[in-house]
DNA sequence: GCCGTTTTCGGCCCGACTGTTTTCAGTCG
């Protein structure tokens, strides 16, 4: 039974009792605990199973630690067996749609029949709607709307992506001349894989002008919200831009409110509850008296806080970590001194050797290693054991021939489906850095699959595992595999673990680094660039790695070559 | 339903915008 599985089952107790008007702080603790249970590293089936103290995660009791025993031991819950049969099973959909909430749905359900998404469309196409209580044309047309924007999905989208898109949207709002500052927050300041909304936040002393200009913007297929300090579009391709805007004195609680994430804002507000003091978007306040909002860091002091980054701000525990002075000091961009995974032209690369070390020289990096494909990846014209002595001798050349930079043989050699090397050991013995890695076979069960990897990494000549889990992030799922196990070997063994820093991959994640790291693991960030320009795809893992609560000390490539070649030998 | 360095009971984050109707409930982030 997965995490996810589990949580899916809190949301639909928690979408189910919302819709039956139950008492709030009731659902929110089941959605409290479907977050928890979701951003879990360690398997909870496993936890059951070795009698561990459930009711030691946040946010779970009792109450839902039995529910969770339950969920795992029989793979039903009783419980929401019965909520299911009170409602029709098509509803709590409704809740997806935009605009639609609890209260709607229940009356749409009662009074007009409405129980699915099908039958409000039809509904609000038959104007069955309208008059019932506080509605009007408007909000059939709305729903109407939002129910064609549900069914075009447009769902998340990839860092590098948002990053496009808010780079586009400040160009756009720049020549507004009353504009002071312009700083994209939401989940693209916290750096998550992938954002679901654009959240802008604008010092601006006009705040209608900026407005007007926003909602204006060409890519605009939709004006979700136009205030006089805060208006949403919907852009063609289904994202939504949220532009808030503030003045200069409440910078720094507008930009923490903004920034997020929703739960750590919400614990950050109790906390100050406890402490007397309120918490909203123009400031933290004492009573009337307002005590700090010009600043991030004037605002966490009054909650008697350091500033914590806002990678970090998850409600993953970094608020208790802040409290006692404990917060990571997180490792940074400026930190690497080189990128142990990069292809050339002798496989799938778009560059030389020779060009790939000498990008890497320009970036300020110490060494490079250059580690393409083994035979099994026949799409990328990968190496048999012949052409890569000769690829190692060419790079061996490179290497003499330049200077200020270290060119390292390597190899990214493929774990075969019965997890044995693509690639001899004779050869592999002459390459200064091997990573394994999984390209095939990608639908093995997760013991299997767990047992091919560590046999991959129990070869004595293998440094690094590459992309742990294989997965695309909106892709391709990660496949099945006991990560925790493959942890477990990779430090008895000392194998160091990636962090893929290309945007589709991010692998490990942000939860399974902190993890790994937590477990004593060693972990790398690597590009796996198979171009030039891909080396700057480094500041991705970095933010990953962030997320991860990773420290300069737990990331190999921040180290000297020589210090670097004593930590990946085994 | 969860939680506790005041609490095992009585709280539980906070404000903007919309659509509708004259004062606010619902939704969202």
């Amino acid at each position: 039974m997965e995490n996810k599985k589990i949580a899916q089952y809190f949301t639909e107790i928690a979408d189910l009792l919302d819709i039956m008007g139950e008492n709030p702080f009731r659902i929110r603790s089941y959605r409290n605990g479907a977050r928890t249970v979701e951003d879990l590293p360690e398997n909870l089936a496993g936890l059951v199973r070795e009698g561990g103290d459930l009711t030691r995660l946040p946010g779970i009791g009792e109450s839902l630690a039995e529910k969770i025993r339950e969920i795992v031991e029989t793979g039903k819950l009783k419980f929401l067996d019965e909520l299911k049969k009170k409602l029709p099973v098509g509803l709590p959909e409704l809740l997806r749609i935009e605009g639609i909430g609890p209260k709607k749905a229940k009356l749409f359900y009662e009074k007009a029949g409405v129980d699915s998404i099908q039958s409000l469309e039809k509904a609000a196409k038959d104007g069955r709607l309208h008059n019932l209580f506080r509605m009007g044309d408007k909000t059939e047309d709305n729903i109407l709307r939002a129910i064609k924007n549900y069914q075009k999905g447009a769902g998340r989208f990839r860092l590098d992506v948002g990053f496009t898109y808010a780079g586009s949207i400040t160009e756009y709002l720049k020549p507004v001349k009353e504009l002071k500052d312009l700083i994209p927050a939401g989940s693209l300041r916290r750096r998550r894989e992938t954002i679901g909304d654009l959240d802008i936040l604008a010092i601006c002393k006009s705040s209608s002008i900026l407005m007007n200009r926003f909602v204006k913007y060409e890519d605009a297929e939709d004006i979700l919200a136009h205030g006089t300090t805060k208006s949403s579009l919907r852009l063609s391709n289904g994202l939504q831009v949220d532009v808030r805007v503030m003045g200069a004195q409440q910078f720094g609680s507008a930009l923490l409110y903004f920034t997020g994430s929703k739960s750590h804002n919400i614990a950050l507000r109790t906390r100050a509850q406890e402490m007397g003091l309120k918490v909203n978007e123009y400031g933290i306040f004492r009573g009337k008296k307002r005590i700090a909002g010009k600043t991030e860091e004037e605002c966490y002091h009054s909650l008697g806080l350091p500033w914590i980054p806002p990678e970090l701000r998850e409600n993953r525990g970094e608020i208790e970590a802040a409290a006692k002075g404990k917060l990571p000091r997180l490792i940074e961009l400026g930190e690497i001194r080189g990128d142990l995974h990069a292809h050339t032209r002798a496989t799938d690369g778009k560059n030389s050797i020779e060009e790939m070390a000498r990008a890497a020289r320009k970036l300020g990096y110490a060494y490079i290693a250059i580690t393409d494909h083994s035979k099994a990846v026949k799409v990328a014209g990968g190496l048999d054991e012949q052409a890569l002595a000769k690829h190692l001798k060419k790079i061996e050349k490179v290497n003499e021939k330049l200077s200020g930079i270290r060119v390292l043989k390597g190899v990214e050699v493929d774990i075969l489906g019965d997890g044995t090397m693509d690639l001899n050991d004779d050869i592999l013995k002459e390459c200064e850095v091997v990573i394994a890695a999984v390209h095939y076979h990608f639908n093995l069960p997760e013991k299997e699959m767990t047992k091919r990897i560590i046999r991959g990494i129990s070869n004595r000549y293998v440094n690094i595992l590459a992309h742990p889990t294989g997965r695309l992030i909106l892709e391709r799922e990660p496949y099945r595999v006991n990560l925790e196990e493959v942890i477990k070997v990779a430090v008895n063994e000392g194998v160091v673990l990636e962090i893929n820093a290309h945007p589709a991959r991010l692998d490990l994640n942000d939860i399974h680094s902190r993890m790994a790291k937590e477990m004593g693991a060693k972990l790398v960030i690597n590009t796996d660039a198979h171009a030039i320009s891909q080396l700057g795809l480094m500041r991705y893992g970095i933010f990953t790695a962030r997320r991860g609560w990773l420290e300069k000390e737990d990331v190999i490539n921040t180290n000297p070559v020589k210090k670097l070649m004593g930590l990946i030998s085994r």
